[in-house]
DNA sequence: GGGAAAACTATACAGATGTAGAGTTTTGGA
DNA sequence: TCCAAAACTCTACATCTGTATAGTTTTCCC
């Protein structure tokens, strides 16, 4: 069915393309990513992306951006406060509404060895997650420094790569649970005296 | 000054190609990977590509095959028995000392989402990699049902990511140290709730 | 030492891709 | 209403890329 049905309405291009990147990544990777390939996604002509974002490399850079403003707003981690089991259905909740937009975020974390304007995006957005990770330690009274907030971070991170790769759910939940329970231990361990394994109702 | 100095010596070619797949994706990303890119960079002809190994695919398999071989053969991991401030340096220098490998590797990790063959060399390094972890745990007597050892080795994978790209050395350093803390608590924990506790056989 | 097989090069070409330039449509404001 | 700017398309073309084919060099082994 060639879907050549209707054009875009005046002034949707940018975006469309936009969408139409992430599409193209997680169907065919970085190597997919062409000036045609993009735009007939889109529905627009392949010159429209030159029009707008100069090159490749700067579509993909306003891609990410997109990407980064709609990941902290959203904040995905929002509902981390307890690491209990239902923030671990909820983080995979999270990730598998929009799988493709995480690994594209995936994509360009790679990709911001390469490219500073990447870096500097991907940097903002991974402080914001740990900067969320580090409120919610923070919470239960727990020492922050020595960056326990980065360790719990990167572990749900690993786990969502994982997730969204090579490892089946049930294990991959399994896991984001026992993240709660290290957290728990971690508790225990600057607390020698506590007994009340059970998180105080929210004050 | 053109420097096709010296031929290789015959029958190098196969494994020059290999070592230059692993150079070019470090520097131009898999984007980079065209058949001329990578054999101007062995320095043999470019045609040498599909005669080896079929198809760019073929080539990005047989190059996983290869780091992967390695990977398992060196077992970065090896050292984890202790999780102690040694462990932090030697992981940290086992990934120093061949970044450009680590890098393809999660570009193939994420390359496993589109490729068979891909996915089923990345499912077995990191189940090697879980493997060594779980030692690690049952040797301290932990509990390793749960997926902890899941949970533990994405922290570490999480946290050498992000010392490839974005997160400077010594942080990483910090929580990788904060892991093996995490370890501690969660022998702590499993001894305090008295939860699920199975006995780990350290025959 | 001779011949087949494997490794490798050379060349040529079709199709894909990036890019330039000129033209068309739509919008929004004076 | 009109016009300038922005959004968007069309076409053309040089370059890049993949691939086929034929030929050369080296190795291996009987």
């Amino acid at each position: 069915m060639s879907q050549h049905s209707r054009r875009l309405p005046y002034g949707d291009g940018r975006d469309a393309l936009l969408a139409a990147v992430i599409d193209v990544v997680a169907e065919k990777g970085l190597r997919g990513v062409t000036y045609r390939a993009v735009a007939a996604r889109a529905g627009v002509n392949h010159t429209l992306v030159t029009h707008h974002f100069g090159s490749i490399e700067g579509l993909l850079a306003a891609t990410m951006e997109w990407a980064v403003q709609r990941s902290i707003e959203e904040t995905g981690l929002a509902g981390i406060a307890d690491f209990d089991e239902g923030f671990a259905d909820s983080l995979m909740a999270t990730v598998s509404a929009e799988p493709e937009l995480q690994l594209f975020q995936f994509e360009m974390l790679l990709e911001s060895r390469r490219n500073p304007k990447i870096l500097a995006m991907v940097e903002r957005l991974y402080k914001t997650y740990v900067g969320t990770v580090e409120e919610a330690l923070s919470q239960r009274g727990l020492d922050t420094t020595g960056e326990a907030s980065l360790a719990i971070f990167a572990a749900l991170d690993g786990l969502m790569l994982q997730f969204l790769t090579i490892t089946d759910p049930a294990k991959i939940r399994s896991a984001v649970i026992q993240v709660g329970k290290l957290v728990s231990g971690l508790l225990n361990s600057s607390d020698a005296s506590g007994e009340s394994r059970r998180p105080a109702t929210t004050s």
